[in-house]
DNA sequence: GCAGCAAACTTGAATGACTCAAGTAAAGGA
DNA sequence: TCCTTTACTTGAGTCATTCAAGTTTGCTGC
């Protein structure tokens, strides 16, 4: 299925910039909004800002792109979805990097204890730094992991 | 040990904003700097806003408060640090309530890979609806769970 | 193929959590 | 009690994101 099937499924109408938002973030690696407005410039010519934040809003909502939502950087966006993978986030250059769940299934996770929460999905996030990060800052000691 | 200690120990000076600090936050129920703030001007008149954002970065470091930040809310507090547990985060009001690590104890998640990173924390956060709000919605039936 | 309508897009302004900067007050060791 | 350093105050600034109002365009039905 392309790109414009998958928006029509999804009750989406087929525009050129969102064709041009689903290339560039599966082609990119978890970009955020500034880095997947640049792309759709390059492929379709000027669009605006905010027709790129109502898009991946949209696309987001359809279920086409997944968000993540690191604490203290900008969200980001991939187009990984509905399978069940987590992601490692470098505290120093905010690099995402996916990583297959633990467990290898949906649910992967469930609290030992939902308090009478209906729980609908787990986010879990690994922190620490990236491979390029730990040689320039000369880091090999894990601190103890919390959790 | 009571709080002055604490700050102290963690080479921090004794203010009646940051005791106040402590107090609210370990009274309150994850609270915001909002929340903080306010509380901490019930207890000891007038202190800025920024006085707030100041002191609990400065715990938040020094490891007397632990930060929870929820996609798409205000960061949040609590004093409950160094054990090992998750928390539900509820979609529709944004409470948060904490749930104990399914394993255990620490670490209780290491990823299946991690890719090269040198990995220092693990955050989960289980997203769902909370019991008053489900309620009111009438939510009874979960969404698969995606991990 | 064409009309009409809702969805998508444009421009421009606003919001809100948070940070930065510079000066003043006060904690706590000498 | 003095002095240094940390904490606090006030005020301005930043940045991702959203809101609003008006225009354009994809698409359904004729």
């Amino acid at each position: 299925m392309d790109d414009a099937e998958r928006l029509r499924q999804a009750g989406l109408r087929v525009t050129a910039a969102r064709l041009a938002i689903l290339r560039t973030v599966s082609g990119g690696d978890h970009l955020d909004v500034d880095a997947i407005h640049r792309g759709v410039c390059e492929r379709v010519g000027q669009v605006s800002l905010q027709a790129v934040y109502d898009s991946v809003n949209a696309l987001q909502r359809s279920g086409l792109l997944r968000r993540i939502e690191p604490a203290g950087s900008p969200t980001r966006y991939e187009t990984r979805v509905g399978d069940n993978h987590h992601h490692l986030v470098c505290r120093r250059c905010g690099r995402v990097t996916d990583v297959d769940c633990a467990v290898g299934h949906a649910p992967c996770l469930e609290p030992a204890s939902d308090a009478g929460y209906l729980v609908d999905e787990a986010d879990v996030i690994y922190w620490g730094l990236c491979p390029p990060c730990r040689a320039e800052t000369g880091s090999t000691e894990p601190d103890a992991v919390r959790a």
